[in-house]
DNA sequence: CTCAATGCAAAGTATTTGCAACCGA
DNA sequence: TCGGTTGCAAATACTTTGCATTGAG
């Protein structure tokens, strides 16, 4: 078992660390400041590559974006992210990891999780003969009203 | 090879030409050859740039990759075509304009149309405080059975 | 000490664009 | 004729990969 594992200060730095130990990831730095960023405070997270990037040099953090894709990419294998597809030019991250609706504001390219009830659906989605449903993603497009 | 002809034929391209009218783009050469592969049969299509490129070559037609692309991009524009985005690295147009939900066979990374009760809404989706709903993008992912 | 993880730059994809030649009305 | 269209190649945007270096266990 973790002996005790550094709990030298074990309020930020603990949850990240048990997230990436959720996915058997080894805790490098580069990989405690990127999860630091995605579930530090227990919210909920919608990111791009590019976004997070530059999270992490706001912070002063200095992660390669090669290695910002590379770990995004761990994440989703491990289960920890999962990958919302929305724009085509890009990909999304995002920390719950269930199936659930998404709204995007395609003026600000912004996605965001949709509260349960924006869409209902009836039953469970039928699959066809030889198939089963591995996933339903519901993407609520949105405009500003004018 | 030899001009393989001019498709004189009156019936097909009727239909093909009526098409790109309603969409006011000019009949060329090209346009009638995309046209007639996407609406020819009166059957709903989902294509991306590199298949309807291959299937114009295999008929014998020459139109440049860039020009699929760029008709494409055109038809859509014109509302002729939907751009299904579900991928993330290609863009797949339907030529079903109405919102409708779709397969999308991951290992294949085949689209289809799904039938009307494979899922149903119910009722409109919520949209948040100053935005309205401009397309709600459904897609059932499957997996082959084992 | 060992092997996974990182950083950088180069390589890939998918798609768009600049511009001269072309063609349909 | 004239402006919309096409084709090609070069440019773009995003993402992955090769390889030498670094660092966690």
């Amino acid at each position: 078992m973790p002996p005790a594992a550094g709990t030298a200060d074990a309020g930020k730095r603990g949850r990240s660390a048990a997230w990436l130990h959720a996915g058997s990831l080894r805790p490098t730095r580069q990989r405690l400041v990127l999860a630091e960023l995605l579930v530090g405070d227990g919210r909920d997270r919608h990111v791009t590559a590019e976004s997070l990037h530059e999270a992490a040099q706001d912070i002063g953090a200095s992660v390669s974006l090669a290695t910002v894709y590379n770990t995004l990419r761990a994440f989703c294998d491990a289960g920890l992210l999962t990958e919302v597809t929305v724009d085509g030019t890009r990909s999304y991250f995002d920390t719950r990891v269930d199936d659930h609706p998404h709204y995007y504001w395609e003026e600000e390219g912004r996605l965001s999780d949709a509260p349960n009830d924006a869409v209902q659906l009836v039953g469970e989605p039928v699959a066809p003969e030889g198939a089963e449903v591995a996933r339903v993603d519901v993407v609520i497009r949105l405009r500003r009203r004018r």
